[in-house]
DNA sequence: TCGAATCCCTATCAATTTACTAGAGATTCA
DNA sequence: TGAATCTCTAGTAAATTGATAGGGATTCGA
């Protein structure tokens, strides 16, 4: 699996989402400020991810985006494939065609298998957590 | 992970040779032909899997392409990683870097372990003998 | 009801990568 | 010697990536 910066810029907008509770529709600006990210390119992103059913829009003055299912009911999986497209680790493509009994057919669905296993199993609630967590050991070993 | 044409090319290349067990050097031209690749390009890849260490070579009438390793010392992985280069998931370049402590860096940090616990552990006498037991099991399934 | 703020949509683009191809040179062996 | 093979350096068309440009459509507040 390779994540383009696409990929991971979404992934980080859903989680700027994520991390700010539901309440209010956030800006663009704000996303694209906070995580670093070029605006005009974060807005097709997010449009992307709205028409995947991910988030919520509104327009207008104190419009923004929000999120249209909570947390621990988005994978990382359902994200990226969602901009990236299915992530098989080899496309057979009509140009490029593998035999179908390839000695490495089920190689190539073993590692699929793995990967999976992590990116679907993983939550924005779960990201969320570890990273709170990960949060208050720093906090803690600060003050030691 | 992604692999490339190219990469799954030299996989294939790899497999055909250990797939003849040791014995005379083995021409591009057949290689090419066996697996379906382009011989021009094949050329590039097998050199480049000499510089690796994976193959030797000889010039001349009668030269060709023989393995430098016994098909058990050869992993999936080693191929894979000396064709397309490291394989993380998301590389950090200077133009896209990601803050040290992203949420995401552990997560793909485990879809790199998983991605290489398969294809670390699998070598070419590996595959082969799946290979091998996949073909006789049809052998037999054409007999009943 | 006006107008400012925001999302929305289409088009374009430069840089890079990918999957090759071309052609000549260097070795080996018979 | 000369034919067969590997070797090396370029070049290249097509696709992908990571954006940018410039408006248009809504919404809300005053």
């Amino acid at each position: 699996m390779d994540v383009s910066v696409k990929g991971e810029y979404a992934l980080r907008a859903v989680f700027e989402l994520c991390s700010r509770g539901a309440s209010e529709p956030v800006k663009i600006a704000d996303i694209a400020a906070k995580q670093g990210i070029p605006q005009k390119f974060l807005e097709l992103i997010l449009s992307q991810l709205k028409q995947g059913g991910f988030l919520n829009s509104r327009r207008g003055a104190s419009g923004g985006y929000s999120l249209a299912k909570s947390p621990e009911d988005i994978t990382v999986g359902d994200v990226i494939r969602h901009i990236e497209g299915p992530l098989a680790t080899t496309r057979l493509s009509d140009d490029h065609p593998r035999p179908s009994d390839s000695p490495f057919n089920d190689l190539w669905r073993e590692v699929d298998a793995a990967v999976s296993g992590v990116i679907d199993h993983t939550t924005f609630a779960d990201l969320l957590a570890r990273w709170k967590e990960k949060r208050t050991r720093q906090a803690v070993s600060w003050q030691i």
